[in-house]
DNA sequence: TGTACATCAGTGAACGCGCGTTCACTGATGTAC
DNA sequence: TGTACATCAGTGAACGCGCGTTCACTGATGTAC
């Protein structure tokens, strides 16, 4: 079982994530393609347990980042940016599983993917929180359109956020600002020869967002 | 041969990018598979026909959007990020070719795809510049890391800009953030039920970058 | 200690499918004399 | 005006491939008496 999803691993360092296949997993496996469903009802199954799997270790990435230091809010927002930058670039295929384009024909069951999915969101806001709290995130001012409001209003109570609507707005640009800086990277759309350092350019947007949070 | 592109397109309208076929494009237009052949080298340059001819397409919408006016920055890039969202949103196979997974297998050659994919980003600097030009952008200080500003100024010749090197990093925080946005929405990233507005969203994100970049 | 039986991981063949690409071909249309 | 020929769009069969999934099965391992 295990195995299966480490092979599946390795299948996805060389393959896209659309042509995984239970066939391939099977031989790699050194048994026929039939025995797989013993441990796996169909091949939507196994891409759920490589998406929750990806999920997963990029979310143990990004919370080893930050528990690996830097107090200041800036600190550790880069330093979860360059953990999911870091990660992507080594499995660009798990990446893209989980953050390019969905699979067709593939539906991911809501009740395995969405915890799983939300950590590195979670690991944000729990940064910009923390600043709020301390005083150290500058509140904008301005007006919130009333449909994005009430969104936010609901999350602030799912989540228990006491930043304000606003401000929690704002963290979606980071978050969205993050992965689109990322899949830009990963998926190659920066001409080939135009961005040499990528890291480092990941690293001023990311500032640059956070300058936008208002955030010391 | 403008039939073959247009029958691509409607398939791409129902398949996503990885499974658009030959075959299925033959069957459409109503002939034999080999036909096909007569007007189309490969299934890789059927696929650089159809990215070329989404690249122009969202090129075009922009384009409009930008001319149906607003003669302010911020505005103008508003009405660039909601030709980009209304664009991928009517359609998400055609987007997904372009801004999302490369397709496994194929690669695009260059002096084709290269000047249609960069219109957008095309028409965001120069609405930047014009902005700077206008003294309406506030230029930001602080250094920038080594490689990126020399990667800046390359581009800054390239395409014979004024705006300094900071300024245009900044736009690929823009340009990055715009499609990081879109990207969410249109492969569903946000979980259901979350956000009831997204084009609302989007523009308050896009509010944050511009602020960012400084522009009045 | 030995036998009878159940469990269960894995086998192998088969199903029906769609794919990209090739090849020799037919038959209509257009051109040259 | 009429015939001979070239062009060219499209045909149809075939190639070899990999896929997901099913099914009845074998044979080893473990358990109960």
């Amino acid at each position: 079982m295990r195995e299966i999803v480490r092979i599946g691993r390795e299948q996805l360092a060389a393959v896209g994530p659309t042509e995984l296949s239970l066939r391939s997993v099977a031989r790699e496996l050194g048994v026929v393609s039939s025995a797989v469903y013993r441990y796996v009802a169909s091949r939507d199954e196994l891409l759920t347990l490589l998406i929750v799997d990806a999920f997963d270790e990029l979310g143990d990435e990004v919370d080893a980042a930050l528990n690996r230091g830097g107090r200041h809010a800036r600190a550790q927002i880069q330093q979860i940016a360059s953990a999911v930058r870091d990660w992507a670039a080594r499995e660009p295929s798990r990446y893209a599983l989980i953050y390019g384009t969905p699979v067709p024909g593939y539906h991911a069951p809501a009740e395995r993917t969405v915890d799983p999915g939300t950590r590195v969101v979670m690991a944000l806001l729990g940064v910009v929180e923390q600043a709020y709290l301390d005083g150290a995130a500058a509140v904008p001012g301005g007006p919130l359109p009333r449909p994005v409001r009430t969104d936010m209003d609901a999350l602030r109570r799912e989540y228990d956020l006491q930043m304000p609507a606003v401000l929690l707005a704002r963290c979606f640009a980071l978050w969205t600002g993050l992965f689109g800086a990322v899949s830009f990277d990963v998926f190659d759309q920066y001409g080939t020869d135009t961005i040499t350092d990528r890291a480092a350019l990941l690293k001023v947007q990311i500032d640059l967002y956070i300058d936008a949070l208002g955030i010391a």
